[in-house]
DNA sequence: CTGAAAGCGCTTACAG
DNA sequence: CTGAAAGCGCTTACAG
């Protein structure tokens, strides 16, 4: 790979006249070094286009800079579009502390965690970032008890503490916009359209569409139903179901875009909100107002929590991306 | 990370009372050992749970076992749905091999082959998987001068001689599958909803339909439409002006399922094939028929080619899925 | 078939 | 402020 042989701290010296360990300390203790020295080895560096082999430096230092990264298996289809964004954003921001994302993949069951034991143990990666949260989620647990550097984006909901440290976006504040947002543009019956129970985050955009109702002194009394499904079937059933009932809501909440998506194309006029901002959101006429996670700053924190110590968990605001898709005239009741 | 100190060869070694050179041997070269000399130090590694540094084997042997992969920017949200399914088969893949993908990220423009060169330098990786090519897609050219074993997803059409070794998929041959299809159901007058041009895989498609529609005997004049952009909108109108034209298609094979979906959601009787098989195909009502990019074997062909100096390319064949959205009953015209 | 030795390219105490 | 030396954990010719 790349023409010819690499090019050593060796190579540098020599150019340099100097020896390695002065390069070395050019690069990573700089102000060991006289001004004019450091010039000239900077000089070299630049001139043989230097840069220290990471296997080397990982050995000697025991630290790979490497940040593994399990893929979820999407053998249903049914990705999590937003992933897609959130491991760019996480790319990104590994970058930015000298860093790199490794993928790897894990099987389900009871061998769930020999991919994380062996990256361990071959010390080829320095950390974990853990998604795709799913209730009982073991990983948190085992890689605390391994005392294995990690950080997770989405909480374990069924665990009395949360293992390690964790970001995750505040999907009650999310819906509690949501509801504000269809309550300014005059609605009075805002339902919520929810999803089988995932281990809590439903349920915490759920309360958070409760409590918003509540403190508006809105009525949630019938306005509460769940898709047995995250499809869009499933959502424009429930919708329908909703609004052949005997006090339809005007507007909806959704528990996320694709059952959204459902509820929209339902056929009446309906106000809706849906939940993550898909790349569809903006896509599909006449384009879903949504909540979107700030991903880029997810991943940030995630990186930044991997050196602190002392940081347990930190919660983020989502941000309510409006499109006409709530924008719809509100009929007199 | 990981409790304590790791173990090394020497611990193993010291269990198995040999040399850290006949553990070495029992790892990679077995056969040189006698048996019982091997089931010995089998043992050792077992009992210790000993797996080998990949820093110092890296170091040792220059070669990182790492596949560097460049995640697009996602700025505008328009992610290609299918990338996410790629990046798990391509994980699963380099880890049948031994190997894992890194993840890194490029700006544009000018500096846009900047962390390639500094992961080459650094022997940080291998070899590169490279996709998402782009019109005009500088990269194969680049890492071929320099030197860089690399395969590309997806080939760069502007070019002579594509640069390197590559898989694609014919998308020619899935759309006039696509087409065969419908005209097995009856349907004479089938559409094409094209998009863009976008470095050759639109053009690639849309000459599959022509091809197909010419060997069946099926006319095209005035059944080729391009959509402006990639979004549901478009497609929808680009439908709207086909089916208001003087002699109507009553079936259409889509560029992309994105543009499909606005076919479908036109408000008239069409049957619909749409590109890519994302997600949502399978999500959205009724269900979109699509060709699927066989993406595992994209992967698994993209590793292979890593390590094989005489394959220049290779072609597979997508699959086409149906549902219910090419299934519409054919009016009589 | 097995062992002692060299060396991959770095960094880091330790002398001067 | 700079240099000579040791060593991170492995693999691979080279002897025995």
């Amino acid at each position: 790979m790349g023409n010819g042989r690499a090019v050593t701290l060796r190579d540098v010296a020599a150019r340099a006249g100097v020896s390695v360990q002065t390069v070395s300390n050019a690069l990573n203790a700089p102000q060991r070094l006289q001004a004019d020295t450091l010039a000239t080895v900077t000089a070299a560096i630049r001139e043989l286009g230097y840069q220290p082999n990471r296997s080397a430096r990982s050995l000697r230092t025991s630290s790979a800079r490497l940040i593994g990264y399990c893929v979820a298996r999407r053998a249903d289809g049914v990705a999590n579009p937003m992933m897609d964004q959130f491991l760019h954003a996480l790319t990104a921001a590994a970058e930015d502390e000298g860093r790199h994302v490794l993928l790897f993949t894990a099987p389900a069951g009871a061998e769930a965690m020999t991919p994380y034991a062996d990256l361990i143990a071959q010390r080829a990666v320095d950390a974990f970032v853990l998604s795709d949260t799913v209730p009982h989620d073991p990983r948190h647990r085992w890689l605390t008890e391994h005392g294995a550097r990690f950080a997770s984006f989405g909480r374990v909901w069924h665990e009395q503490e949360q293992p390690g440290p964790w970001v995750d976006v505040d999907g009650a504040a999310g819906c509690a916009e949501a509801v504000r947002h269809l309550h300014s543009l005059g609605h009075k019956r805002i339902a919520f359209l929810g999803l089988p129970p995932d281990g809590g985050a439903v349920q915490d955009r759920q309360h958070g569409w409760q409590a918003a109702c509540g403190q508006l002194g809105l009525p949630t009394e019938g306005l509460l139903v769940h898709c047995a499904d995250d499809t869009v079937r499933h959502g424009r059933d429930a919708a329908l179901r909703l609004l052949d009932g005997a006090e339809p809501p005007t507007a909806l909440v959704a528990a996320s875009d694709v059952v959204a998506f459902g509820a929209l194309h339902c056929g009446r006029p309906l106000a809706v909100v849906g939940f993550d901002d898909t790349p569809l959101a903006a896509l599909v006429p006449p384009g879903l107002s949504s909540v979107r996670q700030p991903v880029a700053e997810v991943a940030r924190t995630l990186i930044n929590l991997l050196d602190d110590d002392h940081e347990r968990g930190v919660l983020l605001r989502p941000e309510l991306v409006v499109r006409a898709s709530s924008r719809t005239t509100v009929r007199e009741s």
